[in-house]
DNA sequence: ATTACTAAAAGTCGAGTAG
DNA sequence: TCTACTCGACTTTTAGTAA
């Protein structure tokens, strides 16, 4: 295979082309893969002659079925990169835009439900207030999703009088070379999208590091060695 | 990231270059990646420039460690695929058009040889008479000629007085969602050609599901994990 | 031994466009 | 619409070779 055609491979698989054939033309195909529709339709060509998939023409474009052959040099490449990185020091730095959110941060970690178990969860009482990252790139946002996938430090949620309030989980992290810090990895309820990365440190640290909006920040956040979702 | 730089950079993470700076030369690399020295040089300066990786020059050759931000790269390559292939069922999906065909199907499942086999091998005994789907499609035929790579449920051939009867294979596969059933896969005498696919189920399918002559009917087969013939 | 330059070949891509 | 061709531009690779 050419090197060329791994991400195209990539796109149809994540478009469900190895279940059942996928429906798409060549114009699409180019929007997914970021080349042009010339791009699009030579790699077809040549994935098919490859024999990674197979295609049938309709009148608006083609279905796309990837072969077992096509399946398995993607396997190949999963295999290498599964034993490899999965006995890698389980960290990964996520990069993002401060931004002033709505405050909703710091009013949920000043809750007693919730603080109080961060004081022993964490080993120390955080900040009033959160740091908010802009995630802008994709791989950002990815990286920002596979966090979920790690159990983390679970906080639970909890009732008051007016309502109950949703568990979290947090990852540990660190800011530069020492500045220790937790991300919210996942929520029972999402408040924010999946493009902003909420910090929580015991310390302000817009202060201490002299932070301003838009500065961007590179968060390191460790990951835990179990996954919640088994492979 | 360049795409030519992929395989490249998962060449370096194999060798270690993640968590140790890993000793290696341009020529040694070369060899690694499949290229040409010159063309393993150009790449370690490329991802030098990207920020992927680090170089310290030694006198035979350079000691390369990948970055996180190198690392990272592959992790998002890594997070996509294990998204789409831990998830991907191993099942296919095949569309048919419903025939009547010879009865032969009804004859051979009703047999003790083989009847007795399909009770404690599936778990229940077929309901006597195969539906029979004719496949239409190019893309159809293709996969229906892939199912004979896997192993599947094998079912003995035996002998009577007449005559011997070959062995045949089945895979476990579901029409609708919840009605399952099992395609025959491959024949040690195939009876039919390669465009029909045979289905067999605990239930008369025709009845349960209120089917007629030329319905298109979806079957999902379910692979099983290890291919006999690898590809 | 190395690495990495130049130049040329080979390959990839996109614009225009035919079917 | 669609796919996929040609052709020119750009990119990547290799051979030769310098340091």
């Amino acid at each position: 295979m050419k090197s060329a055609h791994i991400p195209t491979l990539i796109r149809l698989l994540l478009l469900g082309a190895a279940t059942k054939p996928a429906q798409i033309s060549t114009t699409a195909l180019a929007k997914e893969i970021g080349k042009s529709q010339q791009a699009a339709s030579k790699h077809l060509l040549e994935l098919e002659r490859f024999g990674y998939l197979e295609r049938i023409r309709t009148r608006r474009g083609s279905q796309v079925r990837l072969t077992q052959s096509g399946i398995n040099q993607l396997r190949i490449i999963y295999a290498s990169l599964k034993t490899a990185l999965e006995e890698l020091p389980p960290m990964v730095e996520i990069t993002g835009e401060l931004f002033t959110g709505l405050r909703e941060g710091a009013y949920y970690v000043s809750l007693k439900g919730y603080s109080k178990q961060f004081m022993w969860k964490l080993g120390y009482e955080p900040y009033r207030g959160t740091l908010n990252l802009r995630l802008t790139t994709p791989m950002d946002i990815r990286i920002r999703k596979e966090l979920m996938e790690y159990p983390g430090i679970f906080i639970e949620g909890f009732e008051d009088e007016k309502r109950s309030y949703g568990w979290v989980r947090l990852l540990p992290a660190q800011i530069g070379d020492s500045t220790s810090c937790a991300v919210f990895s996942s929520f029972e309820r999402t408040h924010y999208d999946e493009t902003v990365l909420e910090v929580l440190a015991p310390v302000n640290l817009r202060q201490k590091l002299g932070l301003k909006d838009g500065d961007r920040i590179t968060v390191r956040v460790f990951l835990t060695p179990e996954k919640t979702k088994t492979p």
